[in-house]
DNA sequence: GTTAGCACTCGTGTGTTTCGAGTGCTAAAT
DNA sequence: ATTTAGCACTCGAAACACACGAGTGCTAAC
């Protein structure tokens, strides 16, 4: 439906603007090496593509800029999948994520996003290892005062919750320390998803047989298990996005910022992506304070299963070939080395 | 030095640019009620004030404005500290920290945080409660695989650090488990800030008469001590200061975001403060984003042990009379509820 | 010592003009 | 039947002029 000149020239329009943040006239379009079109040949096709809705005018005499249609139609379609050109460079920065040792799974997500918000120079967004992926290594109770103790809870993969749990007083030290037996013995290699129902059901006839306040103590632990638990978000470049020409409004970037805070909007917008790769485009996002942004987010997992999401936000006006690019290379990178980091716990 | 209706005029002209940020003229100080004077001789003052550098002209045809000697000297002289006056309203809001139970040391301090900047509508900083005044309650070692472990400690005030550490290949579990009880034998009640010492001297003897890879847990367990451990930040309300007239400039907000981000250099000005109340205005701070800024900080504490700080971060034309009221409640308040929540453990 | 009077300053707001990049349309060229 | 040259037209941005008025500093009178 579009020639194949009006998609040069849309292409042409989207590039330019890409770059410079302004609007694209006919003439600078007809400059191009690529073009061999006169600026009133250009102009007609331009006509066209507004018409079509791909290409918007601020006002009458200024150039065209595109639309959130058009950069959709730029990725879907005009964005060849093939050349995305990393360089030497950015490849070693990312790649250091592998050199550099880090035995925590929280740095090695928190560096991903530093290297990621450096490359790009947008912002970027990362949900951390999905916690209900991971199963119960072990369960702890340490008591530190008469009346309360800390319940810890350690994952396979190293994570740990804790919650603070004030103890009935009819318990005793000795049922307590039964009590916390009996959960290891039960519950570890558990996925955290199931741990509830677990406790609820077959764990809490055990208890019965072995305790007198059996009832008092699962009380004590659904206090504990926060069914609301989620992945971490981390954050890196949060400030980037106002260098972009199209955020130099401060009400704008309030509202984004405070988006920010809103952890779980944030959370939600990352969890429904599909695995793989995601590009939302303005409003696309749902988000009115991103309605000018786009998010480009792909999981990670560990041995194929998924695990988390690395995003990028940033403009409409996104380099997208560039940060696809890189988003693609760093989550893949980042299962390689996940997947590594953890192999020997399944194998074991 | 200054005559009593030099000082009159000059908290005049505070107050109003307090309120409006706007130069103040010197007929509209002279309007006011407590001023009896004509404008011309309020402009005779206000150019001896100026020549004093207690006040300033943004340029020759505009009000004055307070500098920031003026606010130095507004603080240290001219607010009594008796009018504070919290309204009933405020007092009710700080109050509900007592009324809402919470059991987790850091969801106290978030709200406090939350309070605090909802209250004053500036942003507030809060430092946690120092993780070095509190001892250690219990340490755990739960491995996770083959050759990698969590090392997990508890202090009595519920705190929990966790460290993943690898284990050297040479060492058996049950070696680990002894190692483990010594420890925690040796160790509880020591506080942390001790941690370290204790274990390269004292601890270190006793584990060489009962385990033969001593010296590899020793390393191991310095790898887990972090001395660079601190406390905490808390935020709230990061983008309350964009609502202030004077931060309408991207650029200066993209230094102050960024520097809310740098939690070391905020951690180090917020631990270079006295204990009580510490009042820092414009370059004061000696952070160059910061310096139209003025930050006031009050420490809480428990049992009379200084544990944290409360901080507001606001434009140097900040209500410091309702922000000192408020951060002075609110700390005595908190100093309050956590005394409460741990005094227990001391009589324990 | 205080104040009225007044000339002066200077930023802000407004209206005018100019400039030029860019457009759309028409007619000529290919 | 496209494509392009030519041209009148649009409209924002920048430059300029001008008036306004809030505010000042100084001087002289009270």
């Amino acid at each position: 439906m579009l020639s194949e000149r009006q998609l040069l020239i849309l292409e042409a329009i989207i590039d330019d603007y890409i770059r410079f943040a302004e609007p694209v006239g006919s003439r600078s379009v007809s400059k191009r090496r690529d073009v061999k079109f006169s600026p009133a040949t250009i102009r007609n096709d331009m006509a066209d593509l507004e018409e079509l809705g791909f290409l918007e005018k601020p006002h009458s005499s200024a150039g065209r800029i595109p639309s959130q249609k058009a950069y959709r139609y730029y990725v879907d379609h005009l964005l060849a999948p093939k050349d995305v050109g990393l360089s030497r460079h950015e490849i070693a920065d990312i790649d250091q994520l592998f050199t550099k040792k880090f035995n925590e799974l929280e740095k090695v997500i928190q560096h991903s996003a530093n290297i990621l918000s450096d490359l790009t120079r947008y912002t970027s967004i990362v949900l951390g290892p999905a916690v209900f992926s991971s199963s119960l290594q072990q369960i702890q109770l340490v008591p530190i005062s008469p009346d309360t103790a800390v319940a810890i809870i350690v994952t396979d993969t190293g994570h740990v919750e804790k919650q603070t749990v004030s103890i009935p007083e009819v318990i005793q030290t000795t049922e307590l320390e039964k009590f916390v037996k009996i959960l290891n013995d039960r519950l570890r290699h558990v996925p955290l998803i199931q741990l509830q129902e677990k406790i609820n059901t077959e764990v809490r006839y055990v208890l019965r047989e072995y305790l007198d306040h059996y009832e008092e103590m699962i009380g004590m632990l659904n206090e504990t298990i926060n069914p609301e638990l989620h992945e971490q978000i981390y954050y890196s470049g949060k400030t980037n996005i106002l260098a972009q020409p199209e955020f130099r409004d401060v009400d704008r970037i309030r509202e984004m910022m405070n988006m920010f805070e809103e952890e779980s909007l944030i959370y939600r917008l990352f969890r429904s992506q599909n695995h793989g790769m995601t590009i939302r485009i303005g409003e696309e996002n749902d988000l009115e304070p991103f309605d000018q942004c786009t998010i480009i987010t792909a999981s990670y997992s560990i041995d194929g299963k998924h695990m988390g999401t690395v995003g990028i936000l940033g403009p409409t006006r996104m380099e997208y070939r560039r940060v696809i690019g890189i988003l693609d290379y760093i989550s893949k990178d980042l299962s390689k080395l996940l997947t590594n980091l953890y192999q020997r716990k399944n194998e074991w």
